[in-house]
DNA sequence: ACCTGAACACCGTTCAAGT
DNA sequence: ACCTGAACACCGTTCAAGT
């Protein structure tokens, strides 16, 4: 045997943010600490700047992390914007699990190899969609991004994470819209339960895509060339 | 005289506000701090929390602030999607010089007067079109998420507050992507520099509002109803 | 009512050593 | 190469007083 056995592993840099990864969907963003991940994985808190420049990068890999976990549909002669709903669909899939990590993505895309292949094929599609090069950029960066925004303004996610907290939590705010004076806010009155949760979460994530599907067909220069 | 004059003024909340505002707008959201802001306004830290629960309830404040700034158009005969993109409007003009703060607003809206009237117009314009209250909710509240994405994630704002730094940042992250296999990542290479740096700002949130609007339109139930 | 002072329980990070 | 230990310069917040 060329190594003792029990010895404690050394530190894997993939460990530490899943540990991370874990603490944030538990708690979380504001309760991942250096010291806290250190003292999880029995050391220093130093120890972890030995793989990672500091607190920011550890956020980046976190980011990261999702963007691995998407599983891009291969490319396929589906329509154009078929395949970009598709896209779009694998994503959310990747973030949906994670809402407190989720806002981490959109300023880290271009930081990852996952990210960066995620945006050239975002960038084909638009282009085989007839976008000019610079527009493909604004409407594929939106596209992605709207993924993000639904999962994290899910309404009755943000609350909080503690179950209870978090009922309370939407009771409170549905509460303080029913309270409102029905003559100056009369739509916000009616949608006093959509606003605070979500009826159906299946429904709204399909409906966050389509109107990021639509966003992009609405914007497509030549709209009448056949699909 | 019924006062000293040179008295230090009791400690103005709004004034507090507006500190923490051009702290952020200077430095970033991280730099403000409840010690910091009670040192600029010659108090102890203890102090603040006469007038703000915790820390949290001074960044509510902030986007209750920005919202405050929104412009209301009033309602007109336009039609709908002409009103909507003028709503729209109206509250990017209010977010932008504010890029820093701008992520704080979409879990905060209902929480502040004018949030509520905003949500308000925007659902009463979203039935105006057609749209049942539950998908009117959803469509309008990604609306105008997707404005606060736009300023938060518009290529070479996040990079830095610092100008020179956010230069270098910015060549960074160019070079970074000029150097990717073109046969891998053909788009993005041609994108790197969209990616990195907005070309022309006002056309991207032009195009930034279109998306919006033109997602909007693309779910509408009816959409042959004249408008 | 409005503010102070001291203290508590944390942070991220630097620097110099250890093995 | 990989980790430790001690220290620095911060945080937000509680509690008990002051006036």
């Amino acid at each position: 045997m060329s190594k003792d056995t029990g010895t404690p592993a050394r530190l894997d840099p993939d460990k530490i943010v899943t540990s991370a990864l874990r603490i944030a969907d538990a708690e979380g963003l504001g309760a991942i600490t250096i010291r806290r991940l250190a003292q999880e994985h029995g050391v220093t808190p130093m120890a972890l700047y030995r793989y990672f420049r500091d607190k920011d990068d550890l956020l980046a890999a976190l980011a990261e992390r999702l963007l691995a976990d998407v599983h891009l549909p291969e490319p396929s002669d589906d329509p154009w914007d078929r395949q970009l709903r598709a896209l779009l669909a694998a994503c959310l899939a990747a973030v949906r699990p994670h809402p407190a990590v989720a806002g981490l993505i959109p300023t880290r895309v271009l930081l990852s190899e996952a990210g960066l292949m995620l945006v050239e094929r975002t960038l084909a599609l638009l282009a085989e969609a007839g976008f000019p090069p610079d527009q493909a950029t604004e409407v594929g960066s939106q596209a992605l991004c709207s993924l993000v925004t639904l999962v994290t303004t899910e309404p009755g996610v943000a609350e909080s994470t503690d179950p209870d907290t978090r009922d309370d939590a939407i009771r409170a705010k549905r509460a303080a819209l029913h309270s409102l004076a029905p003559k100056r806010y009369p739509h916000v009155l009616a949608a006093a339960d959509a606003l605070t949760l979500c009826a159906d979460r299946e429904s709204y994530y399909e409906l966050g895509v389509e109107f990021a599907v639509a966003g992009v067909r609405g914007l497509r220069p030549q709209s009448r060339t056949a699909h």
